[in-house]
DNA sequence: ATCAAAACATAGCCATTGCTATAACATTAC
DNA sequence: GTAATGTTATAGCAATGGCTATGTTTTGAT
């Protein structure tokens, strides 16, 4: 059976290399700011439940240690998304609240997208929080008309 | 309209925290893995593709330097995923190439799954390259039923 | 056999994200 | 007003994942 492996087509599971590049790219990308949308996430999320968003409050929900709460709040800051008033609690800027809507806004589709498809809330739940900051407009356009055309 | 915030039912859209940590800690978990999924699922393709994976053509396929794949390939060979033969190009182990085969199934599941979706190819593949990480198995048992039922 | 080209290794740098231990500071209770 | 408590800041460490620059080694063509 030996065939030489003439012009034919192969059967190169492998796509084109600049293609593939730019998937890992595109995703190295999103893991840079996967943690950003998280934490601007959570303190909206906390300042609406409770009114104020505290290191030690942050710290406990993502299960870290404050100093990395602090750390990254200094980020936080320097990038314009937070004002932090010590012993206040951090608040978001225009910008960072502009963020924070679209981040849960996404968040939630994708979890209740999930749970649309018959995944449990609990394994649902878990998945969105890592799933949403991989998921492009395209794809979250298709989640949101796949949750319209079911509801 | 001061309402006094007593006992009633707060419309507080946060989860419980012990619960809310377990999410963020497998998150966590699954970056840490990412990378690696990632390479040996490289080196399976490349392998089955040209019958070699080398150092220089993984960092072209990653979009990283040569010296980065060096790294990362001591490591995969220090938790005996691959082997390395110089000039010769790398090599999975049975647990590597295990991790490949089910990080390929899953990349490919969860990309079809994006296509059946209506998602176009392109956005399709850039998506699943992050989205495959953070999709338990209980989540692509429902993503493979899906492509089932609509086949 | 020689030698240029290709492949790989190594050193040294940086940013990020985590940690512990400890200090400093505000708030609050008394 | 003081002291205890709670909160934040800082220092110093480690692992990870990038990079550039520069060897070293192997291969393969002549
Ligand atoms: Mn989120
Ligand atoms: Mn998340
Ligand atoms: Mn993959
Ligand atoms: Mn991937």
């Amino acid at each position: 059976m030996k065939v030489k492996k003439a012009a034919a087509i192969p059967e190169s599971t492998l796509v084109d290399a600049d293609t593939h590049v730019e998937s890992f790219r595109q995703t190295r990308h999103n893991r840079r700011t996967e943690l950003v949308e998280d934490y601007v996430e959570l303190i909206a999320d906390l300042i609406a439940d409770r009114g104020e968003a505290r290191q030690v409050d942050i710290a406990q929900r993502l299960g870290v240690a404050q100093p990395t709460v602090a750390k990254m709040l200094k980020r936080l800051a320097a990038d314009g998304l937070i004002q932090q008033r010590p012993y206040r609690g951090v608040f978001l800027t225009e910008e960072g609240s502009s963020l924070a809507g679209k981040s849960r806004e996404r968040h939630q589709i994708v979890e209740n997208f999930l749970c649309a498809l018959g995944i449990s809330p609990e394994i649902a739940r878990v998945d969105a929080e890592g799933i949403e900051h991989h998921v492009s407009l395209e794809t979250l356009n298709a989640f949101r008309d796949f949750l319209k055309q079911r509801n």
